[in-house]
Order: structure tokens, then sequence, then C-alpha cells
DNA sequence: TCAGCTTTGTGAAGATATTGACAATATCTA
DNA sequence: TAGATATTGTCAATATCTTCACAAAGCTGA
């Protein structure tokens, strides 16, 4: 495997959502041109992204949907017994739990904690109090999905304190991780505010 | 104004967050290399950025924290009375209402609209029949947070019949919109499986 | 007021990313 | 089997983005 930049880094979960999606419709078989206007990517940069995993496709043929599924998923080491973590079970924290069908997409939200345990209605998976994070948490959990309104770096320090290497972040807040840490920000305002500004930039 | 890159466009609601938090902590003044390690983007970067948009700094001084976010908001178009509409009132929907407090950074979700509105609950704004779209939303409305786990293409194409130019979308659905309507997509799983590229990355 | 210090704003260089063009190689059809 | 056709994979060219380096300009304190 050839060095991926960011950018392609990117474009790899676009590829893989848009062949799911293309495989449940039955479809066998796509080029990249086909690919291009699903994902509204140019051809080109779909091949070159590809290109990097191996020769993921034939000349003359395309590729086979089945078979990019699997090599994206294998060689970018998506892992479907992923164990998530979910920490601040309040509103939004308990929308994602009830929403936790990630139909084999990968791995599942195994248990989640909060500050105050008692306060938090029946779930479908455990709930611990934060404080005993360190014992209730999975062993092989990498990923925390954080939720939480307050204390925000304590709690983060306290996840990479417990071999947490990734986070999703659906606070507001802003925070700082060690190296080596990956976080990435899930921000409707954020996404709104993107919008607004594109949207108004037309006008110029 | 200059041309605003699609890169730089993606920074600025980073900075605007950044800018709105340092507000509320009371700070007045911030220069480009504080901003810089607040944001995780080079000072350089920054400078270009905000020049892009006038000259908002004063050398040997910085920046004014209070004026910057004023012409941000200004200048980028934001409108604090923007009108939003919510799509599709399930769980996720519901718990972004209930998340509604944006303490005036962009508007608010002034109505919801669903498929079967007498199975929901109440909530803190009206909810529609998706069928009345046309007479019950705002006539200014722009902007459209999508939560439907259905018919998404349906919903989209009368959406964007009615005069909404920037999606939200929150399904997982592919879907097409015609030129000059925006969307950006917030997917938690997707950005989860960024996370796991990312960070397995490393081990090449 | 003036010298010294600081920080911005920006031209130019360097780094990254995208795209055009086409050889290589597969499929398809007779 | 062979020729026609289609599509990949990749080099080179172009475009976009970031960073360096420094002049210009404002602040600060004597």
């Amino acid at each position: 495997m050839k060095q991926v930049s960011k950018a392609t880094l990117q474009r790899y979960p676009v590829y893989l959502k848009a062949l799911r999606k293309l495989k449940s419709l039955g479809v066998k078989r796509v080029m990249s041109k086909e690919l291009a206007e699903y994902v509204d990517i140019q051809p080109t940069t779909i091949r070159r992204d590809f290109s990097l995993i191996g020769h993921l496709g034939k000349q003359g043929f395309g590729y086979d949907v089945d078979e990019l599924i699997e090599i994206f998923s294998s060689s970018l080491g998506i892992n479907f017994d992923e164990k998530i973590i979910l920490v601040g079970a309040g509103n939004l924290g308990k929308a994602l739990l009830k929403y936790n069908n990630w139909d084999n997409v990968i791995g599942e939200i195994v248990c989640a904690f909060d500050k105050y345990p008692d306060k938090v209605g029946e779930l479908s998976v455990p709930l611990y109090d934060i404080k005993d994070l360190k014992e209730k948490m999975p062993k092989d959990a990498r990923i925390a999905i954080v939720c939480v309104s307050s204390d925000v770096q304590k709690t983060v320090d306290l996840l990479a304190a417990n071999g947490i290497v990734s986070i999703v972040d659906l606070t507001h807040e802003h925070f700082v991780v060690p190296k080596g840490v990956h976080v990435r920000c899930v921000d409707i305002v954020s996404t709104i505010i993107e919008l607004v500004f594109e949207t108004n930039k037309l006008n110029y």
C-alpha cells in the first residue's frame, strides 16, 4: 500500500458508503465513471485513490463491487467487532444509542458511561458511572463517542489514559489530546455555518 | 473580499467557534500565534485566511476578538434569525430539537415536519405533516435538517422545490440535488470509519 | 517624540492534490 | 483466435493550498 494522502483518506468512507449502497441495490460491477457520477468525484481521482490500495480493477471491465468492499474493509482495517464506548448519556447520547443499528458497518456501542448514571433511564447497553471507567471499559475498546456537556477536557484525558485512541467529538467544547489520539468533530452548528458561508459566497 | 478557497471556507467555522469560546472566557485580544495553538492551524494560514476578508488585525497588536466575531458574522452572512426547518422527527430529530439551544449562534429550528405527525409526541416547535410543507414552511427558510429514514430522495426533491438551498444531511442514504443546492453530510458512521482508517494508517 | 519590539499582511517558494492523456490490458463478438 | 472496444492505472502537467520570509505598520516605554 502506497502513501495515502489526507485528501484521499477522507474520500474512502464516501466510496465505501456508496459501494455498500450499490451492493444493496444488487449492483455487481461498477466503473469509475459510473461511481464518479454517484459520489460526485472525478473518475480519475477515484481510480487514483483506488490504485493506492492495489490493482483493484480490471481494464475494460471496471471494479467488482463485492470484491472492492471486501478489500476496502480489510486493508483499511475495519473491524466489525470494534467495541465503541459512549461517554455521556444525555439526550444526544441516548438518541445515538437508539440508533445504534449500524448493520454490520463497523462494530457497535458496547457500553455507556455517565457522571450521574442514576438519572439516566433504561438503556439498551450497560451503563456505568464514569468514575468506574477503568474497570468497566472493555480492554480492547479503542473508539469513544463523547457527548458530555461538562468536564470535557477531564473526560478526554481519562479516555486517553485508558487506551482510547479515536474520539468522535459531539461536544461544543474545545479540548486538547495527546499525540497519537485522533479526534473528529461532529458538530451540526459548525456544519450549518459552513453551509451558510458557502451559500452566501455565490453572491460575490 | 477576495476569492475564498474551499479549504479556507472550511476553516472559518473553526475560527468562529474558537473566537466565541475565547470571548466567553473574557479574552479581548488574540494574536494569530495564540489562536494557532488553540485551533491547531498554522499562524500564517490563519493570517492569510483572515486577510481574504479584509485588514482585520493591527500590526504589533493582533486581533480584537469582538470585532473579529462581528466581521466574520456579518461579512460571511450569518443571520441570527435564520429559520431552520427540521424534516423527520424520529429519535435523532427529537434529540436535535431538545438540543436546539444554539445560544444565538445561527438562528434556530422553527418547525418540524414528519410523515406521521400523529405518532410523534409533544415537541418544542410546531409539527406538521410533510404533505403540508409548502403551506406551513416559512417562506424565508433556506436551511433544512433532514433526519428522515425513508423516501429520502423524495423529501429532498420536495425541499429543493420549495426554496431550500442548504441541506444538513443526517440520513445514511445517497441522494442527488439540483445545482445550487448545497449539502453537508453529518454521519457518525462515516466519521468513525474515517477515524479507523486514519488510526490504522500509522501502522504501515 | 523616537527607538525598539511585536505582529500583521503578502509576494514568492514549496508542498499537495487534481486532472488530462494515453499505454497497457482486459473483455466481447464473431 | 483475432480484431474492435472499453476501461484501468499512471506519468506528467496543472491547479490548489500552505508556509517561509520579510517589509510595513502599530504599540510601548523612556
